[in-house]
RNA sequence: GCCGGGGUGGCGGAACGGCAGACGCGCUCGACUCAAAAUCGAGUGGGGAGACCCGUGAGGGUUCGAAUCCCUCUCCCGGCACCA
């Protein structure tokens, strides 16, 4: 055994130095438990035990990068304490872990090195085995899911081709975002920012116009903003509500003057302000721009849309850009009043959103406002705020209020009129209720060859052709050449581009777009559960079995990405017949970041990089573990003090030192004040312990575990001798709570105790509620709010015999000085509260 | 600007509306040691000799009682940002 016994004073007596050597101890765990289980928690590929809850457990896998970095031990270390806990609860536990393998990284290593993608993958993938065996974790490694793998991604291409049977994948020439960096087209959840950059590379996007495949999300954007029966937390939600972005309003037509059978509709959700218009605006890419145009107007207006144009590619809609527009010349007849409305082109109109026209109502809109501002244009008042008299606004008034020279509607509240309008416009035929979303749909052509290929033929006889089942994969070719200037490998790659059609057999070309990475992810759960199936994406069995995700565990970063994406996979899944649930993650846990030692990011070119193995090398895998589970709660994150990690050190060594003297107790229990003392400390550890790993509470359970050895040190210290049966039990619990946290020394202190099997396949300790009711409990007595003396009492004391004994007390009656009660507080079990004042 | 989440000792952080500061780091003192390290023990929010008083970003409110609930303000972090 690794015990190495310095000082040798006797056993009894306080303070043996007796020290384990981590090292030796986790080395020596780690070879056996390679020996004995190669898997983890779940042991193998199967359905759940029958009888047993099943439990998966999910932790946001890694991009194999080539270094396991202390945010991928922050990230998963409590996540696999968590399922080894469920495991010891009694759960039939499964804790998956794979590689999100295809990616940019390594393409540009390629470009780079002249190392191929596929070799630097393959490698990083091998170091980083190692490392994540290494942080002790119970990976089922058996069932490890590579996405860059023909096997994996053959079903991301068969995924593809039924939603593209379905009408959920479609082709479309449109303005998309465009990384010049990255050399590729993004989704709009991968611009970030105000600056509207790569998510990626930080880089500025710019605008282009192509023709690239999407994914319909927008079709399930009602169902996404469902969030019942989802625990997650509460801003991932606002995020994705936001995100999402729905909103109801009325959508209408307006009439150009003297050419009736011209129109163009406008959205909006203030309908009540419809009296107050004074302007309509037109995005400048809207088609009927060219067409209503006066002459006179004509050179201005194209001359606007050019610069508009221009604009939209370089610095694109700065946050507070001067609002700029043109008139048309043209003018439109208000469907109401049928007053003529100036026609104007703005490119604070969005051609993406809506109608891409509105109606500009000034005196209710800001933007509108300073639109009219800026042009001299009218700004009727229709909705008045509380108390207005008249005279032109000084600002928009976007609050509801009373109806104003708005026809009919006048006097009314604006929200009644909202409805009230809305239903006229419906009733007349003007217009309709509509919904609008700020959603766009997902798209996921990437011009990269690191990808998943879509599975799509171009024939000049067909047109689009899917690439038939059966000829799936579609693989990436080997022999692709990575040019430093970044243009898709594929594109130039002749053989894999020319194909023959799979519909005619007549010359054809190959789609050479990949796709977005995040379609791996969005399904790679439904992986893990059959990772071998080679016939159909998942097995059907399996995943009824075993999904949803119980507890999927991962940064808040992919909030509006992967997890939206995830989303709507699975109820695209569903939809196709291939799953049965909607909701693939119900509960969600966002660890926070570990920042460097100076509070900020780390990261190399900071020099504030924590070198995980450093640490393991010194303080040993168990105590980084219980370090960076003790540094406080898993949400928050912080900084790192490289000095905290004492005080896990010296739990982990008083552990070992408390379970080598409980080896050395009888099997005779006291039975004794003093025996039920020590037992009372150990079953109230087990109660704070479980209860904080219910809710993620690593930090606190772990103080409980420190509380303890306090509590067992001075009992030992205290009782000198033979000790008694209590002390083993304290022994066997304090191995058994620490088995979740800190793997290997848990398994060398149940080894020590002489127990048999292993400390991982026990059952958790259950707290002996009986023992914990104590007659005894300590009392608080108040007067006027303030503690004015402490006793013990009956547990089962009744309020009359606390007030009583309240009232005699001597301290209070010299803090009451006097005074009589006007009234008396009593909680039972906790306090009296003796009131003196009114 | 809008939407979330926060502000508690020197530091990380605890605290079902009921003893603020659990637990740890650091620091101080002591034991062991020739000495140091390690270990063990005691102390550690501020003020006061003391009984006590003051303390959870600021101010107000509810309550017998507020870090916790409500209102106003302030600062910090995160997200969104012309979405009509």
């Amino acid at each position: 055994m690794g015990t190495e016994v310095s000082g040798g004073g006797s056993p009894v007596t306080s303070a043996p130095a007796v020290r384990y050597d981590p090292l030796e101890v986790e080395s020596k765990w780690r070879s056996r438990w390679a020996e004995a289980s190669p898997g983890g928690l779940g042991a193998g590929e199967r359905l759940p035990v029958p009888g047993r809850r099943k439990h998966y457990a999910l932790t946001m896998f890694p991009y194999p990068s080539g270094d396991l970095h202390i945010g991928h031990w922050f990230a998963m270390v409590p996540a696999d304490t968590h399922a080894r806990y469920r495991r010891m609860e009694g759960d039939d536990v499964i804790f998956p872990m794979g590689f999100d393998a295809f990616g940019l990284p390594a393409e540009n290593a390629a470009i780079r090195h002249g190392v191929h993608p596929y070799r630097w993958t393959i490698a990083n993938m091998e170091r980083m085995r190692g490392q994540l065996r290494s942080m002790g974790a119970a990976f089922d490694w058996d069932r490890e899911v590579v996405t860059c793998d023909p096997a994996y991604y053959r079903w991301n291409q068969w995924l593809f081709l039924r939603l593209y049977e379905k009408g959920l994948a479609y082709k479309k020439f449109a303005p998309v975002d465009f990384c010049p960096k990255c050399n590729t087209t993004l989704a709009r959840e991968q611009v970030v920012g105000v600056d509207r950059s790569c998510e990626r590379c930080d880089t500025p996007v710019i605008r282009k116009d192509l023709d690239q495949w999407f994914f319909r999300i927008t079709a399930y954007a009602d169902e996404l903003l469902d969030f019942s029966g989802l625990q997650w937390p509460e801003r991932v939600v606002t995020m994705q509500r936001n995100w999402i972005g729905r909103s109801e309003g009325v959508q209408f037509a307006f009439s150009i003057q003297d050419r009736p059978e011209l129109r163009f509709e406008v959205f909006t959700t203030r309908i009540d302000t419809v009296y107050g218009v004074s302007c309509c605006v037109l995005a400048p890419e809207h088609p009927l721009v060219e067409v209503i145009t006066t002459p006179g107007q004509r050179q201005a207006v194209e001359a606007y849309r050019a610069e508009a144009s221009r604009r939209s590619e370089i610095e694109r809609l700065a946050a507070d850009r001067e609002r700029t527009g043109v008139p048309t010349g043209a003018m439109a007849r208000h469907p109401l009043t049928g007053e003529s409305i100036p026609i104007w082109v703005a490119d604070y109109v969005l051609a993406s959103y809506g109608t891409g026209a509105i109606m500009a109502v000034p005196a209710h809109d800001e933007r509108d406002f300073d639109f009219a501002r800026r042009y001299g244009l009218p700004v009727p008042v229709v909705v008045a705020p509380a108390g207005y008299a008249g005279g032109a606004p000084t600002h928009a008034h976007t609050e509801p209020g009373t109806m104003v020279d708005s026809g009919p509607y006048s006097g009314l509240s604006s929200e009644v009129a909202i409805e009230r309008l809305a239903d006229d416009f419906e009733a007349r035929g003007l217009g309709r209720r509509q919904v609008n979303y700020r959603l766009r749909d997902w798209l996921i052509s990437r011009q990269r060859y690191w990808g998943t290929p879509i599975p799509i033929v171009y024939c000049d006889a067909c047109g689009t052709v899917p690439v038939p089942d059966e000829q799936l994969p579609v693989r990436l070719p080997e022999d692709a050449r990575f040019l430093p200037t970044g243009e898709s490998p594929l594109k130039y790659h002749e053989s894999f581009r020319n194909c023959a059609c799979p519909r005619c057999g007549g010359p054809a070309q190959r789609e050479t777009d990949t796709m977005d990475t995040f379609v791996d992810s969005s399904w790679y759960q439904y992986r893990y559960l059959s990772p071998h199936c080679d016939d159909r994406p998942f097995d059907r069995a399996a995943a009824d079995a075993w999904l949803p995700v119980d507890v999927y565990t991962g940064g808040v970063e992919h909030a509006t990405m992967h997890l939206l994406y995830t989303r709507f996979f699975s109820k695209a899944l569903c939809d196709l017949g291939l799953a049965g649930f909607r909701e693939p993650m119900p509960r969600l846990f966002n660890q926070g970041v570990i920042l460097g030692e100076n509070s900020e990011k780390m990261s190399k070119s900071r020099g504030n990089v924590v070198n995980p193995d450093d640490l393991t090398a010194r303080y040993g895998v168990d105590a980084v573990r219980v370090y960076l589970m003790f540094i406080g709660p898993w949400e928050a994150g912080g900084p790192w003090n490289p000095r905290g990690i004492e005080g896990p050190v010296r739990l982990l060594q008083r552990i070992y030192r408390l379970c080598g003297q409980a080896a050395t107790a009888g099997s005779v229990a006291a039975g004794d004040g003093e025996g039920r003392r020590l037992r009372r400390a150990v079953h109230a550890a087990i109660t704070a312990v479980t209860a904080d790993l219910e809710r993620f509470a690593f930090n606190t359970a772990i103080a409980s575990l420190m509380t303890l050895c306090n509590e067992a040190n001075g009992w030992l210290d205290a009782h000198p001798g033979a000790w008694p049966a209590e002390v083993a039990e304290l022994g066997r619990v304090l191995a058994l709570l620490l088995a979740p946290f800190a793997p290997h020394l848990a398994s060398e202190c149940w080894e020590m105790l002489g127990q048999p099997g292993s400390v991982h396949a026990q059952s958790w300790p259950q707290a002996d509620a009986e023992l914990l009711a104590q007659q005894r409990i300590p009392f608080v007595i108040q007067v006027d709010g303030r503690v004015r003396d402490r006793v013990e009492v009956d547990a089962d004391a009744t309020s009359d015999q606390l007030r009583a004994l309240a009232l005699e007390s001597p301290r209070v009656q010299a803090a009451t000085d006097g005074r009589a009660p006007v009234r008396v507080v009593v909680v039972p079990g906790r306090l009296v509260n003796v009131v003196t004042r009114a």
